[in-house]
This record gives C-alpha cells, structure tokens and sequence, in this order.
DNA sequence: AAATATTTTTAGATTAGACTAAATACTATG
DNA sequence: CATAGTATTTAGTCTAATCTAAAAATATTT
C-alpha cells in the first residue's frame, strides 16, 4: 500500500518531470517537498524498489509508466476536490490547495469516480489545469503565456503558473480570472509591462504577472 | 498536531465510554482499534500527558473536557461525510464507513461548516446517529430498542445500533431502513422472535435483530 | 485468604520516514 | 585537465507507533 508519503514525492516528481525533458534532481525535489536531499536520496530508492521510478545513483530520477499512473491518480483526485471545493462549498481558488492537499489521498475509486460525476465530468480544475479523465487521459488547451500574445489579438485567461495564495488574491483584485477576455494594448519595451484590456475594464500589470498567466488566442 | 493515530486512539475511547459509566479498559480498545493491550498502554500515556485523557496504571482511561470536545469534532466530520457519501454521492449506507473513516481525519473547519451547510445542517447521519453541530452539542431521540416495543404500538425505525455492512444489507433486503414505520404484530415467547409489520409487509425477525434495530414510539 | 487466571504494564526491538554530518561523485571554471 | 564548488549519497541517529515476551498488578475462584 502507499503511504502518504511516497505520493507525496511522486506527484512532486510528476509535476518536475514537466519542465525538464530528462531526469528530476534530488534537491529539486527535496525543494518542493520540504525535506532534506538525503530524506529524498532514501526515498528514490524506495520508489525504485517498488518499480515506480527509474532510478541510478547521481543520475536523478524518471518515473515508470507505473509510476506515472500513480502520480495521475492523485492529480485526478487533488483536481476534482478543488473543483468541489470552489463549486460546491464556497472555497475560492486561492483557499483549495491546502485542503486538496490532504483530499488527494482519500482512498476509495468509488468516491473518486462518483464526485466526477456528482461535478458533472469536468474538464478543469479551478486554476485552468486540466483533470485526468477515468482512463487517466487528460486534454490541454494549447495555451501560451501572456508575455507571447501579440498586440490587439483577441485571448481569453485560461490558467495561471503560479498557484500561490497571493498571486490568485492579486488577480481577484485585478478583476481577472479564468475565462476572463484579454488584450494586450500596449507592450512598454523598456520594462515589458503590458497595458491591456481584461474584460471591460483596462489596467496596467508587469511582466512578472504576464508570465504566470495562461491564455488562448 | 493531532496525529491520525491519537485520533482514532480518541474516539474509540469515546465511543467505549458511552457503553460504561467508569473507565475505559485497555483491552476494550485494544480491540477496537485493532492493537495489542501494550500498544494501547503506550498510547493512554501519550494522550494523558496532552491532557486527552485521565489515566492511572491498571485503572484504565477516562476522557478529559478537551478530550471529548477532540473526539466529537472528529465524530461531526465522521457523520457528516456519510451523508454526503449518501445524499450526494450515491453510496449505500453500508458503504460508508470505511470511506468516512478517512475523511474524518481531514482538517479544515472551514471544510467542515461548508459542508455541514451544503447539506443543509443535517441532524442525523445514514445511521440515524445524531450530527454533534458547530457548537458539538447534538440531540439524539429518546429512542428504544425494537426488543422494548410493546405490541401493536405504532413506531419508526430511527437506527441502528450494528453498523456492520452484513447487518445493513439484511436489512436492505427486508426493506427496513431509517423512517420506516413499524408495529409489533406478535411476540414469540419460545424464542423472543418478532412477528412484524415493516412498512407494507409483514415479516418475522430474530430477537438478535431486533435488539439492533432502534426505533422511537 | 490463598491460589489461579486474567489484565495491564514494562522492557527491549522493529519499521518508516526524517534528520545531521561526513564522504563521494559529478560539473564547471581557470 | 586539474581543481574548486556543488550535488548527491552514505552512515549513523531520532521519533512515533507498533510489536513480542516477560513481569507486575488486579480479579476470580476455590
């Protein structure tokens, strides 16, 4: 059986593996997970005993394609609660993480399959990212950053990078969320802040909010 | 930090103590919890120094003001889950144990009061087992033992007192459920089985089930 | 009330997951 | 390409929760 734990790194693992093309470090999982790189060391090798990770010395880690199913069962889960949470029981999406955090490790496919459909099948979770379907098949919108959509091209926010409390509380000030209509007005070159329009009103934001924001053209 | 063993530890104390006036033994929860007695000693020792519980060598254990107040929020989140599972989630009222038994290790008040409000501030779980509120004060029905009903006394299932799945289902099958109206037809002095009338129907049962079926006048 | 049976506790060991400190292997620079 | 710097692993501890086996206390029976 799992324990709370592995899962913990294989999701962490899981979510590393999508900004590098090859293997996961040890500190930058040690990183995300809040434990020393010798805590995470002993673990690699317990994944890789249980055949959920490919694992050599000094060479860091990849998951297996067990390992992989794994990880997807829980972001499934995690993904569902916070759509529970912000449709049903008045969470906003800067509140969820904690909570889902904890959520994602209920066992029990019943509970899993009846709250997607309870939810009605969706798609996405509250901050844009996609939920893995029964099959663990899961669809992203080819989405771009905010920084890399052109003057006066119509787009629409469809998730953020940053999922930090703070960053989703700004936003929610900014009047801007998913689904939220946008153009970009005005690219200043000498800060590359953007003056753009996001539903009816116009503002201006920096660069650094414009690369933690999605959207579709 | 409550661990989820201390919990479980807790409630299984309070649950013991509504059966005995006096202290609870050690043996009595080393059965629930499914531990040895020695375990369960280490484990009174522990929750006396957080002030849990009362303990005193070989005298067995006693919940403490604080105590009880952890125990029954774990016993709100328990109950409330279960109607969820129920009410929402199509789940069998003898599937929902095992499931609960998880969730009611989550810890978010706010998760919690939304769901107490969801359902709409339930006050009694699939079970008939009264839904201690935010406050943890909760009111259970003067309710009887089915063995207690005189005959042709018209009365309600409102509980069970055996939550085992083996029990529900058989009563599942039989058609008895929490709300159903029941009346004594006939009492058999030889083996104290009932001759009933469940809703509809009428049919004969066992004093063993009959002294795990709760109903109210 | 003594002897026996049962319950409870103690002592010492085990496991999973984490840690620190020291050793070793990679990487990048001069 | 040697060496300094960084990353990773190893070795040895620690803690929480469990266990077994043996000892001690309580309860029951004769």
């Amino acid at each position: 059986m799992q324990t709370l734990s592995t899962e913990d790194y294989l999701k962490a693992i899981y979510h590393a593996s999508q900004f590098t093309s090859s293997t996961v470090a040890t500190t930058s999982i040690a990183n995300k997970i809040g434990a020393k790189p010798s805590s995470v060391t002993d673990m690699f090798k317990k994944l890789s005993e249980q055949k959920l990770v490919k694992y050599e010395k000094y060479q860091g880690v990849s998951l297996t394609n067990e390992g992989v199913k794994t990880a997807l069962r829980i972001v499934r889960k995690h993904r569902l609660w916070e759509s529970f949470l912000v449709s049903h029981l008045n969470f906003n999406w800067d509140e969820v993480h904690q909570v889902a955090e904890q959520l994602e490790h209920i066992q029990s496919e019943k509970l899993t399959n009846e709250l997607e459909r309870f939810l009605d099948y969706p798609t996405h979770d509250p901050h844009g990212d996609p939920i893995p379907n029964r099959a663990l098949f899961m669809k992203s919108y080819n989405k771009i950053l905010l920084t890399e959509l052109p003057l006066n091209k119509e787009a629409v926010c469809v998730g953020v990078k940053d999922n930090s409390s703070d960053f989703l509380r700004y936003l929610d000030r900014r009047q801007i969320g998913i689904g939220t209509p946008i153009l970009v007005l005005h690219r200043e070159d000498f800060d590359q802040s953007l003056h753009i329009q996001a539903g009816n009103s116009t503002l201006m934001i920096t660069q650094k909010t414009a690369e933690n924001i999605y959207i579709k053209p």
